[in-house]
DNA sequence: CTGGGCCTTTGATCTAGATCAAAGTGCAGA
DNA sequence: TCTGCACTTTGATCTAGATCAAAGGCCCAG
């Protein structure tokens, strides 16, 4: 059930894989002493938080289904890795993975492709954070996890910008203010001006239902108003 | 003079290399249409710009002498890579790079360390975008440039952390707006109020001396106000 | 099924930074 | 050395989103 990283390495990671349920709310790895393991998510999703002395917090990284969580070689990182909702992850001893990764350059080959789609995604969020207004940051949000959350394990490219229409929300409220660099209160009010645009409607405080995919695609490109 | 990169790959890396010069705002790459090259600076300050339709501007990422321009394997990235100030690469094709690449793994690790350290560097300006104030981006800002411009080819971890305490701006003042999610008015407000308190001084639009460096880094983190 | 805490929404007001508008001023070219 | 203009600074005003404040309402424990 575990990987589907490479191909022949699959073979030598599953002895060393190991499997673990986490709460909501866990800490997976913090700081630097993240020192335990590497893992990929079977489901539920992590958010990676840059936090402040001063209590400011960014999410600045959202793993799902599929993803890895912790880099192999990384040194610092001064990054807090969290349960956003139940989890399942398929977890692997640091210094095991490196070993074995120096032997399978697909492996290795495959962990930078990994890397490199993920500063893509931090640059795409830069865009969002520097430069979109509220209503757009929060179009945008809802996209990403929509595009994201019902993903399974191999489908990468395949489902590619394919969203799905109706979801649970993986974040609170809070946790979506951190992501978008906005307060709650500014998120609650777009949220609301989204859903009487009919762009979206929502029910309880988690299930979003996506009524004009069009128009929340293209809100949260900035096309519009 | 090109690389330093590996140490037994650099034979055959020399031999593919090819050296450039680039004016002031030339574009290296743009889109995926980045077809060209990979490169590494030798001098000078490449700004990674993501665009939208309607004008908007980001400046996603800077790159200093050593730094790599261009990612191997990358399939997309709709990104501009433009020369803020006079240019020197050492060009490689992408394609004879990545053929290298693959038979030498310190080579791909080398790079796959360098994409980690573009994430960190990526995640590190989220926070910013999002939670700092106009006073502290700029604060910020300037801390990043004087510890990584006057950083020579191969220097990686050594002057960690050292500041230039006199330098030149690499970048103009529109293009300080657009790393910092800011207006051109308020970076210029926010660089007269750090002179007025006696933080930096200016001389001409580009030149910068750094009075008292650890209030300024004070300011950046957000120890301060 | 029911009470209460906590998350969320909604409203009123404030403010950091944007926008609009005019002067400066460094600097490349004549 | 001088001149033109793009870049930058400075000032006045506006506004998107923050902050402050007060209900609601979802959901879990009992």
């Amino acid at each position: 059930m575990c990987s589907e990283v490479s191909e022949t390495a699959a073979r030598e990671l599953a002895p060393i894989a190991h499997h673990r349920r986490i709460p909501v709310g866990q800490v997976i790895h913090s700081e630097h002493q993240g020192l335990g393991s590497l893992a990929i998510i079977v489901s539920g999703v992590v958010k990676l938080v840059k936090a402040q002395r001063d209590g400011r917090l960014q999410i600045v990284g959202l793993q799902y289904a599929a993803d890895f969580v912790g880099h192999p070689y990384a040194a610092k990182s001064s990054l807090i890795a969290e349960a956003t909702t139940h989890l399942e992850l398929c977890c692997f001893s640091r210094s095991a993975f490196e070993t074995l990764m120096r032997n399978h350059p697909t492996l290795e080959q495959a962990l930078y492709r990994r890397a490199l789609n993920d500063l893509e995604t931090a640059r795409e969020w830069m865009f969002l954070l520097g430069r979109k207004t509220a209503r757009e940051k929060v179009a945008s949000l809802l996209v990403s996890i929509a595009t994201r959350i019902n993903r399974p394990l191999g489908g990468v490219g395949a489902t590619a910008g394919k969203m799905a229409l109706q979801f649970d929300l993986p974040l609170s409220r809070n946790e979506i203010a951190d992501a978008l660099g906005l307060t709650i209160e500014t998120v609650s009010r777009e949220m609301r001006s989204l859903k009487l645009a009919g762009v979206v409607s929502t029910a309880g405080r988690r299930s979003v239902t996506v009524l004009n995919p069009d128009l929340l695609r293209t809100i949260a490109e900035g096309d519009l108003d």
